[in-house]
DNA sequence: AAAATAACTCTACACTTGTAGAATATAGGT
DNA sequence: ACCTATATTCTACAAGTGTAGAGTTATTTT
């Protein structure tokens, strides 16, 4: 489905999954809050990292006064299918046996694995 | 089950697989050979990655005269393992039903899903 | 309107990653 | 013993990543 998507790195990511977690369009303070629970950082570190996001075309920025506005241009959705197909591709090169080899010794529970299972059983979902 | 393990960089990967390819002790040559078809590089090159995989834990270097020969610490189904656990955590925030909607987009065709789902049921595979 | 404050951009720097040439060391042939 | 081919280590460098202080600009307060 999802052309290959550029793979974000660990701190722009979990910027991203914060921007992610609110209603758009996101004030720099919204994000900051809720990373100071996770991976709490420097303002003006938070502030590059949404800026590189916005230059690699995760986040449209949207610029008021003083004030800048971030908003997804990649749906989580659609970053998370890209980067699956990606692991089973390049992790498990592209062979389903070893990737449910690999969930099943992952440490999912087996309620977790159960879970899976049933949510791929119906159909497109 | 495995701990949290590193993610390895694209190109240590790529070596790691090719090394993993092989019945150890492993020498530079059979790596090359292998990664000749997906990803020429430099002697050197396969070098520097594979004596950062030796800095790194993931693989043992035994010297023999001029000659050193290769043989992975971590095994291909514990990385993958470890990785996935990752993928589910971090990416899919630990939801399970967010990592099945992920799958069910990635591209994967309905019979790979399929494969998967009937993997999953064969209890601790 | 000047001063204080707040928000963002610039600059910076150490570490990692991908890549490979230069230098070194060693086995093999003569 | 010497020269040569070759396997590995050193050195190097550009680009990417994580982090944040210094500088700039615009709003608010007095």
């Amino acid at each position: 489905m999802k052309d290959a998507m550029r793979r974000l790195p660990d701190a722009e990511l979990e910027v991203m999954q914060a921007v992610w977690a609110c209603k758009p369009p996101v004030a720099r303070a919204d994000v900051e809050e809720i990373l100071f629970q996770t991976h709490p950082m420097a303002m003006t570190t938070l502030l590059t990292l949404l800026t590189r996001l916005g230059d690699k075309g995760f986040l449209t920025i949207e610029k008021v006064g003083r004030r800048s506005y971030y908003t997804p241009c990649v749906s989580q959705e659609d970053y998370l299918a890209s980067q699956s197909k990606t692991f089973v591709d390049k992790l498990c090169g592209g062979s389903i046996s070893a990737f449910a080899t690999a969930l099943c010794s992952s440490g999912l529970t087996k309620e977790e694995l159960a879970q899976l299972r049933e949510m791929l059983e119906e159909g497109t979902l």
